[in-house]
DNA sequence: ATAATACATTATATTTATTCTAAACTGTTG
DNA sequence: CAACAGTTTAGAATAAATATAATGTATTAT
């Protein structure tokens, strides 16, 4: 199967071995057919759901972070009490409704190009993140 | 002292009654020279090292979080293990040094306004954030 | 193959930020 | 000064994330 394939290539490349609970996470995170938003719980809990194999938490959590190191998945910056990952790691922004703890992708397209001015000697920007925050529209309250 | 007043009235505007401790908060928060960045146990030393008043980190959370829901305060969207905070509630972005844990702010003028064309029905943009992760630019590594 | 070695997985414990709680405290009002 | 509403506090509770150490699994060289 070419799929497994790429996983297998997607861990050695992040240093890791293709061991079966890799592979599995591989499968959730990168069989989807729309990309997707998450949390480590959440992760685990589809793992839990669709595999008859048992993943420990650590496992899932390392995994998870050996990607982020390597690129294939992204961390969303947000102030949320635990961390929220996407499976989609092209150049895109994000809506976070803050009533409903949802976050809503906001495609390249409809944002124009984030242009810094400012520079920092010696440092290169590694990503540029828009976050915007919203809320109920109730025009009564101010 | 015209300080104080100004203090007892954000705190009656953020439903707090003014208290020893409040105000002490406060003092600390918006005397400073200039607008900074902090972390709840950032402040608490601050408090600590310049006051001879003690106030417990309960009441520090409660007042920071009041003056966020007010719009005194402004709270980073970060993927820190600690929130970060801002005294600067003026439209402005950051830079996050990934290496050294620090923020940078980017002045309003070093980025293009984020016009964003998508809007979500019945709901309102709050706040538009922009994050730049930056790292070392060591031409050498890929 | 098999022994030796290196790496993985797991359950559990630990750490740490944040929130909750209940008791003691303060200040105001009748 | 008694009653009351709101505050402060220390310490407990919660929960995410990480570390640990024992056990399990894969790989290598012989």
């Amino acid at each position: 199967m070419a799929h497994s394939d790429q996983y297998i290539d997607k861990l050695r490349k992040s240093g890791l071995r293709p061991t079966k609970q890799r592979i599995k996470i591989c499968e959730v995170l990168f069989d989807a057919e729309k990309t997707f938003h998450f949390t480590i719980k959440e992760l685990v809990k589809i793992i839990e759901n669709q595999a008859n194999i048992k993943v420990s938490l650590a496992t899932v959590y390392n995994t998870v972070h050996a990607f982020i190191r390597k690129g294939y998945l992204k961390e969303i910056p947000l102030n949320a009490s635990q961390s929220y990952f996407d499976t989609n790691v092209t150049h895109h922004h994000h809506f976070f409704d803050e009533e409903e703890n949802k976050l809503i992708d906001i495609h390249q397209d409809d944002v124009d190009e984030v242009n810094i001015k400012r520079t920092i000697p010696g440092k290169k920007i590694r990503s540029v993140e828009v976050i915007a925050k919203i809320v109920s529209d109730n025009q009564s309250q101010k």
